[in-house]
DNA sequence: CGACTTCTTGAGGAGACTCAAGGGTGGTGG
DNA sequence: CCACCACCCTTGAGTCTCCTCAAGAAGTCG
């Protein structure tokens, strides 16, 4: 279990102390294990809580009046989800599982002792929700601003990055469990149409999809698609406090 | 101690009463105006630093390699602007001023004090960046999921939501300095489709919108359209660190 | 008043959408 | 172990939203 936790991405930024990680532990429930398509916390849900994915994939979705529904992310092991919606009534968004998970939850009153315990690690998380709007912004750029390949791109190269991430050996051959539709709903493009795009990917030999391996063979066109220059997180983090 | 999401704006930025704030305040630069159009912080900039704006709104940009832009988010007075590039070893965004405006730059060594003493202030300006990430959400969900009309509604809403917190008595008429074309770069479409989509607003009596001064003349017509549900704020914040 | 910026409208074109149907693929049970 | 079923991918055809290019009107500021 120890090692599941390791993962936990506060890792990113900072090695983190054995004192840091056991005080993580203790604030997670015990983890529950969730089947693929199975909802963790529905949109609208009230007192929403955080949690921590220990393994498996799952995603965020937003309900769209019309009937359809906007994939907000796609969460990796070690993802801490549930995060901003600490900030409202209600939840924001729909989280689910895409492959069998194992997630541990975590009561707010557990991040307001962080806060008052463990400087170092409140100025983690605070520091990981930065990033997490950068990706964000990002997403809105690429969707905004860019054609179906170029949004695919982009979220190809989002994702091989996270994945490397949390593994660094993977390469540029990696397991998504997302499906077509998937993609759509995360891109903001109807299923056709991703269809579409990814063939043209695959055409010119940029990358290759098959059932969930993924294999980038082109990153700089990747890079050259998406249109928007890749971010690199910082390395001076000095002025974070000192571990207690 | 009863904080109303509100108050807890308004008290980070206008009053002084708190010694945390006092703090934060302290550790801010002189302030320093700005001119319409004037850039604050360029893309690309590195060691990224934090901003308060005093008065005036700004805006956050992000470059597309083909040429064109994405606006992310547009900031009024008291908003605190550059946190998300605090995770990065470069600035992920461009900020600009929309009107003459008053800035003070934060280093971030003010921010690891701050956490280190300071806890409830910063859980407070963790709450205020999972907000922001909320809104990015529905920024994705508005232009990935929904028509030209459907996402300049939604943006509607939000500028007039915060306009509202930041004065209560706002009621439906305020002023919004934005240009057609700074709306285009908001929600992702031409200025072109933007000009035909506002006409089609204020035909249908939705809005009217005239030089800067823009009225809300149908609330329930515009969340309609937006097809995005309003959010709420917390208002059980007692999870949060008491003060010292 | 003149120069520049911003808004408005027209016309034609392209990227993405919807509807629809056929083809793979993997899992499950007889 | 094979057959079937459900799920997912793929492709075609026609349509529509939104885009680009272009030019003129209205507004704003010195």
């Amino acid at each position: 279990m120890v090692d599941t936790w390791a993962t936990v991405r506060l890792t990113a930024f900072a090695a983190l102390q054995d004192a840091d990680l056991a005080e993580l532990q203790n604030m997670a429930g015990k983890p529950k294990k969730f089947a693929r398509g199975a909802v963790i916390r529905e949109e609208g849900d009230l007192s929403p809580k955080m949690y921590l994915l220990l393994s498996g994939w799952t995603a965020s979705s937003i309900a769209i009046a019309g009937g359809g529904r906007q994939l907000i992310k796609v969460h990796l092991p070690g993802d801490l989800l549930g995060l901003p919606s600490l900030a409202l009534k209600q939840a924001s968004d729909t989280l689910f599982a895409l492959t069998p998970a194992l997630i541990a939850r975590v009561d707010p009153a557990a991040i307001g002792r962080l806060f008052q315990n463990s400087p170092r690690l409140a100025a983690l998380l605070f520091l990981i929700s930065q990033e997490e709007r950068v990706r964000l912004m990002d997403r809105i750029a690429s969707i905004g601003r860019t054609n179906a390949v170029g949004r695919l791109a982009g979220l190809i190269l989002q994702l091989h990055a996270r994945v490397l991430r949390n593994n660094p050996d993977a390469g540029e051959e990696f397991e998504v469990p997302l499906l077509q539709d998937h993609l759509a709903d995360l891109t903001g493009l109807s299923k056709v149409h991703v269809n579409r795009s990814l063939r043209q990917l695959r055409l010119d030999g940029v990358v290759r999809w098959k059932g969930r391996s993924l294999t980038i063979l082109d990153l700089a066109a990747l890079n050259q698609l998406a249109e928007i220059a890749p971010r690199e997180l910082a390395h001076d983090l000095s002025w974070l406090p000192g571990s207690k």
